[in-house]
DNA sequence: GACTTTACTTTGATAATCAAATAATCTATT
DNA sequence: AATAGATTATTTGATTATCAAAGTAAAGTC
């Protein structure tokens, strides 16, 4: 097997089990797995507009405007109105949806020390600067 | 940042990416993600019950019926019918099931290259190893 | 200024999803 | 072997997520 296709398999079986793993920590919460996503999205990049968060997510802005108005029905995210260009908004975690988002991070934080914990530092700093390029390269 | 932090950043954002580039590559197929899922996974992974698909995909069983339903009319997957525990079957991908999934796979395989064709083979092998050893641990 | 593009929303229809109830089968205990 | 309990899958009813296409408003282009 060469080194791409064992590549190819490791990675997605780790985006797998990675999905799997999200799915059951989302059905224990209050919130679907669509917004979790959403408030992921904005917690680990920031605050932006709809367009980029679509892409991000993987959907079309259409389905976003409707899960977005939930949100903020909610009190999870805010829309800003841009004075540069008026077509465009922002969208942003309030505190509360930062609160969430922070929880649902300790999670993956306590995923990620569960995984590594076999390894050593060193390798986990190799992993680290592996994967940064990887995902440069999307 | 603790290396752990850095490597928690680093393995969400290959997750999300990974996410962004299947629903974009899933999107312009004649078949819906969940269903590209459904596919995936038995193609990766081989036959299994319900229950270990519908885990594996992060869905319930009864979400899961509906989804194998539609596959079977589609002709990508059978059902198997088990003698040792009447329960229980077993899905399988058809022929045809087989031959989507690995146009599928080979998007995927063309992805990877990309994403590590600035990495010597070493690095590539030390990724290879590192990956393997945090999968095993979910 | 007219035309095109871009950003977002709305609409209408379909697909995906869950929780809970049901049915069939297996396992264990007595 | 009879009963009770657990497991596996399906069905049902309701909700949520999703898309494509059409609509609106603002910005860019020529």
């Amino acid at each position: 097997m060469s080194s791409h296709t064992a590549l190819n398999k490791v990675l997605i079986e780790f985006y797998d089990k990675m999905a799997s793993w999200e799915a059951s920590v989302v059905r224990e919460s209050d919130y679907s797995l669509a917004q979790v996503h959403t408030l992921e999205a904005l917690g680990n990049y920031g605050p932006m507009n709809m367009k980029s968060l679509a892409t991000q997510l993987g959907i079309t802005t259409g389905t976003l405007t409707v899960q977005v108005d939930k949100l903020v029905k909610l009190g999870l995210v805010q829309r800003f109105y841009r004075e540069d260009d008026r077509r465009s908004i922002t969208v942003a975690l309030t505190e509360e949806g930062q609160t969430i988002h922070q929880h649902h991070n300790a999670l993956h934080l306590s995923l990620t020390e569960e995984l590594t914990k076999e390894l050593s530092e060193d390798e986990r700093q190799v992993l680290v600067s592996l994967l940064g390029k990887l995902n440069q390269e999307f």
